[in-house]
RNA sequence: GUAGGUAUAGCUCAGUUGGUUAGAGCAUCGGUUUGUGGUACCGAGGGUCGUCGGUUCGAGCCCGAUUACUUACCCCA
């Protein structure tokens, strides 16, 4: 049989031991201010419904859904005349029932539903699982990467928006970022905007040409808007709203006068204004908070406050995102439930953390210590140590079989194990045992008690 | 979907105008050293040069196709 070279699919990636415990610090540490909040966590299958998925994320994102064939002999139910007119959109849905989980939000959305004699509302919820794209991979960008939700569905409350500030804020300076900005808007106010200018059905063509002012600046998104048929009269007038400066509260105070004709756009600062206003009362720590206008986010379905956050200190797209979204479950027949949820990137978090060096040496919780025979003969006396090092709560290993010296000390500094015992002949009759450290290359002759005390025990 | 780039040892990559037997570093294994690792030295294993076809006396190198990977755009996290 012809060997095949081994590779994993494009945009999928494994994780080391060493890539894993620093994943593990980030995700520790966002599930744990999570609940800290009075979220609680919740799992949902891999694959859903195809039924589920379709039709929630645009065609464009109906496109990206990664479909599982059906099992068996799926040609057999397959619709003939689509089979042999080559359509493979239609002949979809004849050979595929299920598909990868595309995001969290609408498999949430679909928990929230069918559960939702069993849930007490308002519902506060995280989840940390990974999802799929059948997208093309590129930098920064994989078919199959890690999501960590968390949402609230059942109150309309403008709290949920503060706390989110906070979660954001708390989480991220654990994990030892010191400069980083919490942008918020609020998509009423940009529906405000657009039909200040009477362009109220134009206002997805708006958002998306805006949002992209920080990346093409000003000059670029007025040919996009041109291009999207807006006028120079029209622009005119958005100038001085895309070009807002100043504190929060000078923002606020510019764009009432700016959506004074508009009821929603009002609508927007007002919420604005009582978010800001919650967050008075709770300092943040690291975060700085932007009200900015040209956040507009690709996802149509937020309705109310949107948020995007990025880090400072290095050049990255956002590490977080997130808004509300009136109607969540209206799409699976449950009318009238609002939801507001935010999201971390962590598999960006990972490279700006890497970046900047921020991972903590104890975020890597390897062997502490290795125990190393000379022959098999020193395995039963090292067995009682080694457990009662273990029962103390410390990391431990006895290499196995009798490995050379060389070989055993190679395999501790590969593993980066920072303290061997080393029994021999010698050792077993004095009971004193050769305790070295790895780095400073120290070694003493201590009894088993000592070796203990000096691990931390 | 659009447009580029790359493909040679487990990994990262050299390889001259096309010319004998395919190169290095790292990694692995063994030895110098049978009670002591990191450093050093010596040695070994490991390749259908992505695949198929073409040009040529001769192709890792030139041409075409194909596949995979990768980067940017659209879009997205």
């Amino acid at each position: 049989m012809a060997s095949v070279k081994p590779s994993v699919p494009s945009g999928t990636r494994d994780f080391s031991p060493a890539e894993m415990a620093k994943r593990n610090f980030i995700f520790d540490t966002i599930k744990g201010v999570f609940r800290k909040y009075g979220y609680q966590q919740i799992e949902t299958p891999t694959m859903e419904k195809l039924s589920t998925l379709t039709g929630k994320y645009g065609d464009e994102g109906d496109k990206l859904i990664f479909k599982v064939l059906n099992s068996g002999d799926y040609l057999v139910k397959a619709d003939v005349k689509q089979l042999e007119d080559r359509n493979s959109n239609l002949l979809t849905s004849s050979i595929s029932e299920k598909a990868l989980r595309y995001d969290l939000t609408v498999p949430f959305a679909r928990y929230v539903v069918q559960h939702q004699n069993e849930i007490t509302f308002p519902f506060k919820r995280f989840q940390v699982q990974p999802v799929w794209r059948a997208d093309k991979p590129q930098k920064g960008r994989y078919r199959e990467f890690y999501q960590c939700d968390a949402d609230v569905v059942g109150s309309k409350s403008l709290l949920n928006e503060a706390e989110f500030v906070m979660i954001y804020d708390e989480a991220l300076s654990l994990l030892g970022l010191k400069d980083f900005t919490i942008k918020i808007n609020n998509r009423k106010i940009l529906s405000g905007i657009a039909q200040v200018i009477d362009k109220y059905d134009s206002i997805i063509d708006l958002t998306v040409a805006i949002d992209k002012l920080d990346k093409i600046g000003l000059d670029g998104v007025i040919k996009e808007l041109l291009e999207r048929g807006f006028t120079e009269a029209d622009i005119d007038k958005l100038k001085p709203v895309i070009l807002l400066e100043g504190s929060n509260d000078e923002k606020l105070q510019k764009l009432r006068e700016a959506l004074a004709t508009s009821e929603i756009g009002l609508a927007g600062c007002d919420e604005l204004e009582t978010v800001f206003n919650y967050l008075q009362y709770t300092p943040l720590k690291k975060a700085t908070l932007e009200l900015d206008i040209t956040l507009a986010r690709g996802l149509n379905y937020y309705t109310g406050a949107i948020f995007e956050v990025k880090t400072n200190e290095v050049a990255m797209g956002s590490i977080g995102g997130g808004g509300r979204y009136d109607d969540l479950t209206g799409m699976f027949g449950l009318k009238g439930l609002t939801g507001a949820g935010i999201s971390f990137g962590a598999d960006r978090i990972y490279d700006v953390l890497e970046e900047l060096n921020l991972f903590p040496a104890s975020a890597v919780e390897g062997t502490k210590a290795l125990i190393i025979c000379f022959d098999a003969s020193g395995e039963t006396f090292a067995l009682p140590l080694l457990q009662k090092l273990r029962n103390a709560g410390i990391n431990a290993e006895l290499y196995p079989a009798g490995a050379k010296l060389k070989k055993q000390m190679d395999y501790a500094n590969n593993k980066q194990i920072p303290y061997t015992i080393l029994i021999g002949s010698e050792e077993m009759q004095t009971g004193l045992l050769a305790f070295k450290d790895m780095e400073s290359g120290v070694q003493e002759k201590l009894s088993a008690e000592d070796i203990l005390t000096r691990l931390g025990a």
